[in-house]
DNA sequence: CTTGGAATGTCAACAAGGCTGACGTAAATT
DNA sequence: AATTTACGTCAGCCTTGTTGACATTCCAAG
């Protein structure tokens, strides 16, 4: 067996251990984008949307240029989006007070609605996972999603958990 | 402190726990794909090519129809993919012995390259996370993924797991 | 006060990669 | 002989990403 000096085993670390892993990540990205897909198709949206209002939701009065980071798309692709969301009342934009310049988003009633059925969808799944995982399963899961990003993408993630905290 | 009968805490079933391994998924995903995707843009090629070529070499001789149903795509999707492939000189595609109808992909040498560069980079960004996560964390994360996959993601999933083993 | 840069919006054009629908062909099955 | 299966392909559409250019508004620095 592949043992370190410290008794700890490697055989986690074989290309078929990794590539397992890969296959994983992938099947479940499908599973995880599932039920708001199916929410979503029939309505006029799509999953750019769902993830503006998820993290509009999440930090309610965030700015155009935050969101953009966040998301990683040009502005002119989430100027569609936003657009489409604000022209259907779900999602308000005020200037800013102190910076004019500055759009804050929030979450009309409306987009708050739908807001909670595409998380409740969300989280169904994943909650069910969880229970059947279990706590010490779902402590590692989140270790090495978080091991997986960009240092960028991790430090906006933490920057998100803090605030939710 | 919420606790069940068994005394097993329930803490990590809260939404906001939920919320986080959400947005986990998401920046993960990104991390995820990064790699890969830097190398195939400049080539004519995208994620789709990848997944592709990443099916046809881990079950060589597969047939279109099996990919389809791997890939969860319409067949036209997947042809114009896998006739740029093919016209490429990555993937070769082989008549049926037994049923002429079906056809057989397989990665030509150089298809065999370009899997190596990409997986190579994937594999990477895995091992580093799980190696910084450790082996349990990785058993974890896993157990959570196959949890969240839909059923007959699972079953795919797992036969080819078998397939590889 | 002027000027540079930041934050935003918007128009236009394009590409990748999904989709549906329709049609054709060859081969297996009944 | 008729039907079904596996595959390929044409045509057209949609979402969501991209680049490039340009206008506006406003903060901040000189």
């Amino acid at each position: 067996m592949a043992e370190t000096k410290g008794g700890e085993s490697l055989l986690f670390l074989t290309d078929e251990q990794l590539r397992k892993g890969i296959e994983a990540m992938f099947f479940a990205y499908r599973g995880f984008t599932a039920d708001p897909d199916r929410i979503l198709e029939g309505l006029d949206y799509g999953r750019a949307h769902h993830r503006a209002v998820h993290f509009i939701h999440r930090s309610p009065g965030t700015t155009v240029s935050n969101l953009l980071a966040i998301l990683g798309v040009t502005k002119q692709s989430l100027n569609r989006v936003l657009r489409a969301l604000i022209d259907d009342g779900l999602v308000r934009s005020e200037k800013g007070k102190r910076d004019a310049r500055e759009r804050h988003l929030y979450l009309t009633p409306k987009g708050q609605e739908l807001e909670r059925s595409l998380s409740d969808a969300q989280r169904a799944r994943m909650r069910a996972a969880y229970r059947a995982a279990g706590p010490a399963a779902v402590a590692g899961f989140r270790q090495v999603l978080e091991a997986m990003m960009d240092p960028e993408m991790r430090a906006a993630y933490n920057r998100l958990k803090e605030g939710g905290a």
